[in-house]
DNA sequence: TCACCTTACGTAATGTCATAACGTCACCCC
DNA sequence: GGGGTGACGTTATGACATTACGTAAGGTGA
């Protein structure tokens, strides 16, 4: 666990370390990624933001892009959902966006690692940018 | 290269060798896969189709749904975009499903291998069921 | 102080990706 | 020849994401 961000105070530490600036809304929609747990979409943050006044899609998606940008949040692709980052932000380890996600698809659980592969298999030449790694399957305690 | 499928004959092949049957709507998009030789969004399948008659989308997204089963074709989730897979479907190697693509993000070319996956790094208990692995970046040609 | 720039966010409209639900037709098979 | 199955047409709708433009707050330098 070390230094893991595991709170949202921790989130603003590292953000204010690094210059950016963790806004109401972005401390917000961070805060419902935490509570959820788990991948959630877009829509159902907008509906969770709707009570505290109005909201629009590019709210949300410019606070996603925000906290992906920063590797607060993964999007997983597959789903079209958006997960927290916790893990992995020490100051000499900040998660560059490539982490490797395990979803449980009984009980929607999402479990990271990050990355150290070894790609015996890259093709020639090839450059990789960024990757995307999920797999999909059941958690240890929905197997059993 | 040895018994890859690399022409629509092969994939008839292949097919019927399993009880598929690849009717003419999806061995033309099969083809229209083949030709672009690299990811190509359903509705772009779907303007290509308008000339010899009707196409709504339940009709492409049905042919991509029997091609990605059958292990002809990927979805390239980052990109919500298909590709044709050609390669692995020698008799004793059908693509499972579970491919590593490098998507070159200058030239659009798609280069796939499958995965041998020795995963040192996964959840205690973790069963995976399928998996998605997308590199973005720069193939050998682009990158010089 | 004030003009200017930048960043964040509100708002309306639209674009893009995918599926539900239902009907028809052809085929197979006892 | 009734009944099941699989493929596809058709209409409508749902789900995901972005464009474009306006406003307000904060910083910076003349």
């Amino acid at each position: 666990m070390s230094t893991a961000i595991h709170t949202l105070d921790a989130a603003e530490r590292f953000c204010t370390e690094r210059g950016l600036s963790l806004t109401p809304m972005r401390r917000r929609v961070l805060e419902l990624l935490v509570e959820a747990g788990g991948p959630v979409k877009a829509y159902d943050l907008l509906s969770a933001l709707k009570p505290g006044g109005a909201a629009q899609p590019p709210t949300v998606y410019r606070a996603l892009d925000f906290l992906t940008r920063a590797g607060l949040a993964h999007k997983v692709e597959a789903l079209n959902a958006y997960t927290a980052c916790l893990n992995g932000h020490d100051e000499d380890d900040p998660c560059t966006g490539s982490a490797e996600l395990f979803i449980c698809e009984s009980c929607g659980n999402v479990d990271e690692r990050h990355m150290h592969r070894a790609h015996t298999d890259t093709p020639e030449g090839f450059v990789i940018g960024r990757s995307v790694v999920e797999h999909y399957g059941q958690c240890g305690r929905c197997a059993n």
